[in-house]
DNA sequence: GTCACTTTTTGCCATTTGGCAAATGATTTC
DNA sequence: GAAATCATTTGCCAAATGGCAAAAAGTGAC
C-alpha cells in the first residue's frame, strides 16, 4: 500500500531509494470502516492522510442542522492536505468513510520530519495541494450556474465510479438539491 | 502603490530594507479603465498582478454562449497567483476590470527572481495562494445548496462594498439566477 | 422465504425561479 | 434639457424544484 502512495507522490516529483525508505518508515496503515469519521468538524486536524482506497465525503451541517455534502474523495488522494498547514488548524467540515477505506497517515510530525529530511518535497506537496484545492474549486463552483439535470450529468463526469457505490441522498446534497428530484432527474435520463 | 503591496506581503512573512528594495525594483504600475481585460480565456497567463484598487471580475463563457461571472476580487488580492506555476498556464477564463484598476505587476521572470534572491518568499508565496484559493473555494461552494435569498445575502456577507459598485447582472451571474429574480430578491429584503 | 429495515421512487400540490417583453429609472452625449 | 443608451424593475405565465407522505424496491438477518 506504501507503494501505492509513493507511486502517486512520484507523479510530482523524483525520489531517490534512501527518501523512500524514509517515508516508508514514518508511514501507519490506517482502516476505516464505512459509516466512521477520520476527522470531525470542530476538531483539528493532526495527520495527514493519503487515501489508498474507498470513498470519503467532506460533510458540514449548516444553520438548520442539515447535514451537507460539500465533497467526495475517492482513492489516490490526500485529504485536506491544504487545511493541515493554515495557522487554524481547526475543521469546519467532517471527513466521513462511506466504503470501507485504506488510509496511509503520517502525524503532523512526521510530515514535518520528511519534509526537513527530503530537498523539494515542500515543492512536490504544493503542487498536490494546488492540484487538489483548483479540482475541488473548479467542480464546485460550476455547479452554481448549473440547473439540477446538468448538475447530476457534471456528476457523473467527475466522479464516474461513484455514482453506483454511495447513497443517493449523498449526491442530492452534494448537488444541492432533494432527493426526490434527482430521483425524478436520473427516471428522465435513463 | 508599491507601499500596499509591501503591507499586504508583509501579513504573511517579514522582509528585510534589501529585499523590499529588490521586490519594489522588480515591480511595475498597470491601470486598467473600467471594461479592459487584464487575461483573457484561452490565453496564457505571464504576469503576477495584485490589485491595488478597483474591483477585477473572473468570468467565462459557458456552452451555450452565457458569460458568466465566477468570482469577484477587490483591492489586496494577488490575482490567480496559483494559475501561475501549474503546468498549464492557460486560462479557461478571463479577468476583466469593472472598475477602474491600478496593479502592480511583475513578469514572470521577475517574480522568479525575486523568488530565488528571497529566502522564505516562497513559503509567503504558498501562505498567500492557499488564503486566496480557500476563500474562493468556501464562498463558491457553499451557494450550491442555498436557495437565492440566502445566497444573496452570502454575497453581501463576503463581498461587502462591492454591492453598490456593480451592475446587478454580474451578481446575479455570479449568483447562478436570472437578473429578474435578483431584482425580486432586492425588492423583498430592503 | 419472511421479517425488519433502509433506500429509492412516486404522487400530489405549493413554492420558487425562469423566460420574455414592456415599463421605468439612470446615465451619458450632444 | 432632449435624445439615446444602458440598467433595473415589473407583470404575466410557464417550468423547475421542494415538501411531505405513501408506496415500492432493495438489503440483510434469521
Amino acid at each position: 500500500m506504501i507503494d501505492q502512495f509513493i507511486a502517486y507522490i512520484s507523479q510530482f516529483g523524483n525520489l531517490t531509494r534512501q527518501q523512500i525508505t524514509l517515508i516508508a518508515a514514518k508511514a501507519s496503515e490506517l482502516e476505516l470502516r464505512k459509516g466512521e469519521y477520520y476527522a470531525e468538524a470542530g476538531k483539528v486536524l493532526k495527520q495527514v492522510g493519503f487515501l489508498a482506497s474507498g470513498i470519503v465525503r467532506i460533510c458540514y451541517h449548516d444553520n438548520k442542522g442539515e447535514e451537507i455534502t460539500r465533497y467526495f474523495f475517492n482513492e489516490n488522494h490526500l485529504l485536506f492536505i491544504w487545511k493541515l498547514f493554515e495557522e487554524d488548524r481547526t475543521l469546519s467540515e467532517c471527513i466521513q468513510a462511506i466504503t470501507d477505506c485504506k488510509l496511509i497517515v503520517f502525524s503532523r510530525k512526521d510530515w514535518m520530519d520528511i519534509s526537513n529530511a527530503i530537498t523539494g518535497w515542500d515543492s512536490i506537496v504544493q503542487k498536490i495541494e494546488r492540484k487538489n484545492l483548483t479540482e475541488v474549486l473548479d467542480r464546485r463552483a460550476t455547479l452554481v450556474s448549473e440547473d439540477a439535470t446538468t448538475r447530476y450529468l457534471k456528476f457523473l463526469e467527475n466522479f464516474p465510479t461513484l455514482a453506483n457505490q454511495i447513497p443517493l441522498s449523498y449526491i442530492a446534497s452534494y448537488l444541492g438539491i432533494t432527493q426526490s428530484s434527482l430521483s425524478r432527474i436520473r427516471k428522465n435520463i435513463c
